[in-house]
DNA sequence: CACCGATTTAGCCTATTGACGAAATAACGA
DNA sequence: TCGTTATTTCGTCAATAGGCTAAATCGGTG
């Protein structure tokens, strides 16, 4: 049961993870799409995503060489469901949440073969981090 | 916004943190107490308790040399109240938090003066962890 | 079959975490 | 005031976490 809960927790404590959640909201996207926005490495990408499948949060779906996750609807987890219920309702109005749902919707305007290739550059010039008013200095 | 709902669902990932949170939920606890059902060193359970504060899950009372902390009721941080909602349904059934509360009734027959002095080791001859068993063998 | 691109796995490195004991602090009681 | 006791702070240490690159895997496609 703890362990559960505790898989959940877990889950949610990182704010890329948090991000990944929130992001996946309005529906399904693809590793490279995710890849996009966060601005991480795609190995790094791949193992939150495999995390928080892990945890019953997120489930999978492959479609030739893409894979699409989306927020999972059957409960593997019983926690699940009311942590995601929970996130549904909060965050939306933090700097860093609201500029990823921008650039989700740029991400979506853009055929998944041409967004592959850029991958984690996409949105290079400014990475939506903490910190990243560093290089405007 | 992230960096307080980070706090909070931080707090909530680590196992012993729940505990405290659920064995919280009947009413305060000195600091002694909570040391006692845990079973761990002072400044451990301490430190916790200060982190769960921080976070704005927990506040503090002081009587004498005693420290109560109790579930916080003013919501320093707005992800706390939610959070402490959600927490306060589940996990009544986990076999630890079952036994921290059985320890807690025991605990609350105690006069405090005696139960400080024994500290960690009031269970000492069995921890409620996993992995306990081990010293069976 | 061989290549190419998307994803995952493996291995590494640094920062953080949770445990501890020892020492410092705070409050009571003689 | 001095000793005792509860709590907190400090410093250490092993384990974990999250990032990266390089290599392996999985699926089309030529």
């Amino acid at each position: 049961m703890l362990e559960f809960f505790e898989s959940v927790s877990r889950s949610i404590a990182d704010p890329t993870r948090v991000r990944i959640l929130k992001m996946l909201e309005p529906g399904e996207l693809c590793v490279c799409q995710v890849t996009a926005i966060l601005g991480l490495a795609p190995a790094t990408v791949s193992k939150h995503l495999s995390l928080l499948k892990m945890a019953g949060l997120l489930s999978q779906r492959k479609e030739g060489r893409w894979v699409f996750y989306r927020l999972s609807k059957h409960d593997n987890n019983p926690y699940a469901p009311p942590v995601l219920g929970l996130m549904q309702g909060i965050l939306d109005d933090d700097p860093v949440i609201a500029e990823d749902r921008t650039r989700l919707d740029t991400v979506n305007a853009v055929p998944l073969e041409t967004l592959c290739g850029e991958g984690r550059h996409f949105f290079a010039d400014k990475p939506n981090r903490k910190g990243s008013s560093r290089a405007a200095s």
